[in-house]
DNA sequence: AATATAATTGACCACATTGGTCAAATGTAA
DNA sequence: TTACATTTGACCAATGTGGTCAATTATATT
């Protein structure tokens, strides 16, 4: 479908990605407007819907498009030798920013897509979406070691409790900063701050 | 500029504001459409407009009656002289979900507002919506006792961490099932579960 | 009953914008 | 010169928009 698409050179690729990318996580999927999208990516009209079926080829390929770009960079850093979920955590955590920082439209799409209402696509987009989740939470959480949790509690809800703390500095973060440099972050406050809390998580439940 | 609206009877408008709510929970203020707003009222396009000087202060006006619904039933039901602040969230998380399930439009209104972008009204909107935000934080955790904390750890940091495992149980509760009944919450599953995790958090960050 | 006032209607408007098409122009390579 | 691929952008029918306003209906006052 989209393989004439792929034949084109990668800068002229990204430039109608991007546009797309930007038009749809700043207007959602009803009101992104194709010509907006053509302008921005300075070609024609003819051209776009010559490479993209129509208006929803073109989201769905953008969807598959930056979940792939963002998976594989993310789960290729991981070091799944790491057992210790605590410590995993912290370098996904830097792994997550540094990749926002490296992919600020895609991280925007996606967040669109995530709170998409169209009717014409929600459906497809939850169920390919809620796949997409649970595969990656699995893949997370892959070889922990729960032994190192207090024995006394119930080792998921644990678990659950580091991950919501994390979500939680996660949006604290980026609420904070839009976009944290990546100079601030190697020598930053954000560190800090995350290793306060992670050593009151292995404090208190750890044992 | 409503004052003719609030001397219609309360039925009629209930009707109008909850079909605007649900128009504009469902598409987004952009795409709401008021031809069908008034039709799902089941008043003529003139009306609407004899009401509401525009779509925007239409807008506007559901907002602030939605927040003013929802702040002033949840505060009111508050016990502020509870001041072990796990207890006083168990309570606050019970009392939204009974909240969830006594205004659904409202809330539904409310969570779409969050995420709004139409630009005409999404700085204004955030703008308000961050003062509420702040103001109701602050409300909730008037008084806490925070002697009741480990004293090895940061009590601010303690008080994040319960937060957000609220958060995060509030929203996988919601993920499980989309309004829980009444009859459900009262001898149900959700409270155990609310529970087990109260517990964790008592039994790790409190002396 | 007659009049005045308020509530309510819905046809109508000018306009913006949409996703998508297609004949033609341009570029490229043999 | 031919053949093929790339690219254009004017054009389209369709849809729907927020908002108006003269007219109708209901209500209250005299």
């Amino acid at each position: 479908m989209a393989s004439k698409f792929l034949a084109l050179d990668h800068t002229k690729q990204q430039q109608i990605l991007n546009a797309a990318m930007k038009e749809f996580a700043l207007k959602g999927y009803k009101a992104a407007s194709t010509n907006q999208i053509v302008e921005t990516a300075g070609i024609s009209k003819g051209l776009l819907f010559h490479y993209f079926s129509n208006k929803q080829g073109l989201y769905f390929y953008l969807y598959d498009y930056c979940v792939d770009v963002i998976l594989e960079d993310f789960f290729g850093q991981i070091d799944f030798d790491q057992k210790d979920i605590l410590l995993r955590f912290r370098e996904m955590f830097l792994i997550k920013l540094r990749l926002m920082n490296k992919y600020p439209v895609i991280f925007d799409f996606l967040i669109a897509a995530n709170v998409e209402e169209a009717t014409e696509i929600k459906d497809k987009l939850n169920s390919l979406n809620q796949e997409i989740i649970r595969d990656s939470y699995l893949k997370m959480f892959t070889s922990v070691d729960e032994s190192l949790f207090r024995s006394d509690i119930d080792p998921s809800k644990v678990l659950d409790i580091i991950i919501w703390t994390i979500e939680g500095i996660s949006n604290k973060v980026q609420a904070q900063e839009n976009h944290i440099k990546a100079e601030e972050l190697r020598n930053g406050k954000t560190l800090q701050e995350l290793d306060g809390y992670l050593e009151i998580l292995r404090k208190t439940l750890y044992n």
